[in-house]
DNA sequence: CTGTTAGCGCGTTCAC
DNA sequence: GTGAACGCGCTAACAG
């Protein structure tokens, strides 16, 4: 059915090869037959084979950005560095999910060189799947965990810093009674946002209770769920630091339904700021990550990476506080 | 660097073709032989080439969703529908953006036969492009514009009704002097919603004044500057009636700005539902889409179409009232 | 100079 | 279980 350069070069009359040239802009072929090449091809609507030409180059042109979940709230701030840089330097980008494991898209063009790099920002990627994939001359970058390979290189929010800054603002409004809403078990992120509170309560002598301590999954429900089974307790604590700002919302959500004033009876801070943070009532308080930032450095050094650049292994990015009104 | 299948068979002492069959749980190999390729195809870490099983196999797949922007705040149900009939029918799902118009990763996936089909809301792609890329053998789906082309299907949100439906509700309400804030010139949606608006208006024999209607382009921004302009202008309206809800935000912005009270002094509404409009002060009441189903359905057409079945050219979905405080 | 021949890139699949 | 053609386009080397 759909023409192929073959086609082109019988109804131009010419060869094969002299169609490629004449469509790559060569120099050896003469106006006249460019344009009688041109004008077969568009009379049978003739496309090139994409795949064909990426395999004779072995090159695809093409960034994978890799997320756990295209339909989540995942970071359009991020997106939005890596998708500027990419297309101002003529590459192209695809996002494409991890969700179904070892099956998934993304593990599918990670592994089959389908792309010339990627960004993953995919918890639910194992680390052997990158490694197994990490190649000269196949820049990966990690956005959400640590992982030693050469021919890997890692773009970290400093969550270490972030989740101290928290901790220590919210002692410093006054809360000694601190708990923590932690990600899904074995997140990178969490853990070390989990490590800067400790770390706070410790300089401040202030002893961390297991009590204190629920675990969520870093999405709105599991927040909700933590906060519910917090409550169950019986006592409450002075505030809540949780992991993330989508888990702060179910949170409030919780706290609204048992008539929990936020921040008169507790207060509350999350992470991330994501766009919805300012507009909840009361706005939320939380740590701002440097995302445009991330996306873009990540594509930068992938770049510098394909150009045969050196690049280090390992950038550090720094966070922020964000002040608004549900931290009394 | 890579090693290929050729290297494959080398080490393993087979053929080419027997390492392929190995490779894909063909009967014809014996188990020995298969543990033995294996074996090698491990030792090397083998993978294959992607783009040469795509390329003799004249089959990719994979689908792509092609959106105007990645980082936009587009539609994440619609991806959620999307993603969870791809992913049960073991098909690849990668999302690109238009960005960039012609040069954009989106036409390069929907023009160099890169992908089995494609699924459309991207305002920002040319019909001429789509009608380029429309063939037999490649579904396309458009979920954004109006189309005739025997190889487009078209899945769209009765984009009228709801535009009927809430300038219906606004003056049930109370409100005869309703303004309209439409989205990007040219945009299907937004006079689809228009003319529903229109037709209510008619009906009530209310008449549509010009001074009523702003141009704004679907973004925050957009609603913000429309909104201002409005108000710039003097008298005020009873009511107004946003294409999208992302610029119902923006005007609300604008309002409390002025010190203009929702719902007070202004009756508010918008479409589309999306998820900040609960969170907004006073919620906002606007029109929900059935994205989730749009999603489902535009792959389930895609499905049936590579299928060889017959479909029909054209669905649409109702939309839906959602009453919050945002109207008097 | 213009245009052609021939081989390549890598994996799949048919005929033997 | 193997050899060889094939999918489609690119490009070095060569002939006109």
């Amino acid at each position: 059915m759909a023409a192929t350069i073959k086609d082109v070069a019988k109804l131009a009359g010419v060869a094969i090869s002299t169609v490629s040239y004449a469509l790559n802009n060569s120099p050896k072929i003469s106006q006249a037959t460019r344009t009688k090449v041109m004008e077969a091809a568009r009379e049978l609507s003739y496309q090139k084979n994409g795949f064909a030409s990426d395999l004779k180059r072995t090159k695809t042109n093409t960034i994978a950005l890799i997320l756990s979940d295209l339909a989540g709230p995942y970071y359009s701030e991020l997106t939005k560095g890596v998708q500027e840089v990419t297309t101002a330097h003529g590459y192209d980008l695809i996002a494409c999910s991890s969700q179904g494991g070892p099956q998934s898209t993304a593990v599918k063009f990670l592994k089959e060189k389908r792309v010339d790099a990627a960004i993953i920002l995919a918890h639910n990627i194992s680390d052997e799947v990158i490694a197994e994939s990490a190649r000269k001359g196949f820049p990966i970058i990690i956005l959400d965990r640590h992982l030693n390979n050469d021919y890997v290189v890692q773009v970290e929010v400093d969550n270490f810093h972030g989740g101290y800054v928290a901790t220590e603002h919210l002692i410093q409004q006054g809360s000694k009674e601190i708990a923590f809403i932690s990600g899904p078990p074995g997140s990178h992120d969490s853990d070390r946002r989990y490590s800067g509170y400790i770390t706070a309560l410790n300089e401040h002598h202030l002893e961390p209770k297991p009590k204190w301590r629920m675990h969520g999954d870093f999405t709105r429900e599991g927040g909700y769920r933590a906060t519910k089974m917090l409550m169950a307790q019986g006592s409450l604590p002075e505030a809540v630091f949780f992991a993330n700002d989508e888990m702060a919302i179910g949170g409030m959500q919780a706290f609204k339904e048992n008539k929990i004033r936020i921040p008169e009876d507790i207060s509350i801070i999350g992470f991330d700021d994501i766009q919805l943070s300012e507009f909840m009532s009361p706005p939320l308080t939380t740590i701002k990550q440097p995302k445009y930032e991330a996306g873009a450095l990540a594509m930068h050094l992938i770049l510098q990476q394909l150009a045969d650049e050196e690049v280090n292994q390992y950038y550090k990015l720094s966070t922020e506080l964000i002040v608004r009104k549900s931290v009394k």
